[in-house]
DNA sequence: AAATGACACAACCGCCGATGA
DNA sequence: ATCATCGGCGGTTGTGTCATT
């Protein structure tokens, strides 16, 4: 990219179109002329807004900056859990995982992807196409994500009790621009909610349903009942997720096993496989983490401790 | 304090399918 | 039926920031 050159603006490139960085300017710009004439249109948008942007730079700055759902911040933990859950089943189709993570762009869980989670393949030499790094996931990440899940719950039901307000993923922040989003008066509704009801489904899913959803929004109280719709991603099967009503992170199987409320029984994931992993110290109750406090550090370079991930790894090999 | 490297993420690019003239 | 335009998607790159040396 020729970014330093080609924002600059000299009078020779008046009539140029602008590359790299947005301006505040220019983000008002923006997001004045779309709260007054709508998304849409982008090519007309950027000829009339006064921008000298593309059409495409205006939707991309639109769609995974300025609007005021875009949720900003760390993913949390069950939001990881779904993106490697729906990686596992559709591959790089961001913009469809992006669908069942409402207010995260496919851009960001793009960004996640390639940086976290190829990073870690990279570290253990393992093609995250492969079989084994498949394998990897769901039986050390994810079990991993759910206790953190779990956990991440847990605190901030304390927190709640406290009457404290604070962001489920911890560091994270909604959106400077705009407003929060209705479906925000949780900070996190689980996957199968939005506005419009469950989207971790696929429509085809969805459908398949029907009769528990009425296509409104779930209510949290409601989500309690929220019907099963079976995921299948190898053994594993998520039969339920629902809300995080009362810090509840809902009910997982694995292997046929629950993992619900408050028990997390880690020996619920030992196969046949895996009992030869004994020796490599799955994390019981509390995880192993490099970092003291996940919720309030770098999620990205604490979620796995390295040596630990190697030796499984290994043995899985 | 400066240099260097690693990282995260915003932004761009090229391709493709849908749509309308 | 053809062509042009637009919007969306996935891959890639540039840049700012922070940590380390």
């Amino acid at each position: 990219m020729s970014t330093s050159k080609s924002v600059s603006s000299s009078s020779e490139d008046d009539n140029e179109l602008r590359r790299g960085p947005w301006t505040l300017e220019e983000d008002n710009l923006l997001s004045q002329y779309i709260s007054s004439h709508g998304e849409g249109r982008w090519n007309l948008l950027a000829k009339r807004s006064g921008l000298k942007r593309t059409g495409k730079s205006c939707r991309l700055r639109w769609l995974n900056y300025l609007k005021p759902d875009v949720k900003r911040g760390n993913l949390t933990p069950q939001e990881q859990l779904i993106i490697l859950e729906l990686h596992s089943k559709w591959g790089n189709r961001w913009s469809k995982i992006a669908q069942n993570l409402p207010g995260r762009t496919d851009n960001e869980i793009k960004n996640y992807w390639r940086t976290r989670i190829q990073k870690q393949a990279r570290h253990l030499k393992i093609d995250t196409d492969s079989r084994e790094f498949q394998e990897l996931v769901r039986r050390f990440w994810m079990p991993r994500l759910l206790q953190k899940a779990k956990e991440s719950s847990s605190s901030a039901m304390s927190i709640q009790n406290q009457a404290t307000p604070m962001p489920f993923d911890g560091v994270s922040q909604h959106s400077t621009v705009g407003t929060i989003p209705s479906h925000s008066h949780t900070p996190w509704q689980g996957p199968c909610m939005n506005e419009a009801g469950p989207t971790y489904m696929d429509q085809h899913e969805q459908n398949s349903d029907s009769e528990h959803n009425n296509g409104s929004c779930i209510s949290l109280s409601e989500s309690a009942n929220f019907p099963k719709v079976p995921q299948h991603f190898g053994r594993t099967t998520i039969t339920q997720y629902h809300a995080l009503n009362n810090n509840d992170f809902g009910t997982f199987t694995y292997d046929g096993y629950n993992v619900s409320n408050n028990v997390y029984e880690m020996d619920n994931f030992k196969t046949p496989t895996t009992r030869v992993a004994e020796d490599a110290q799955y994390p019981t109750g509390d995880c192993q983490m490099v970092g003291s406090n996940w919720v309030n550090s770098d999620f990205a370079c604490n979620m796995w401790n390295m040596d630990e991930l190697w030796q499984f790894s290994k043995l899985q090999k």
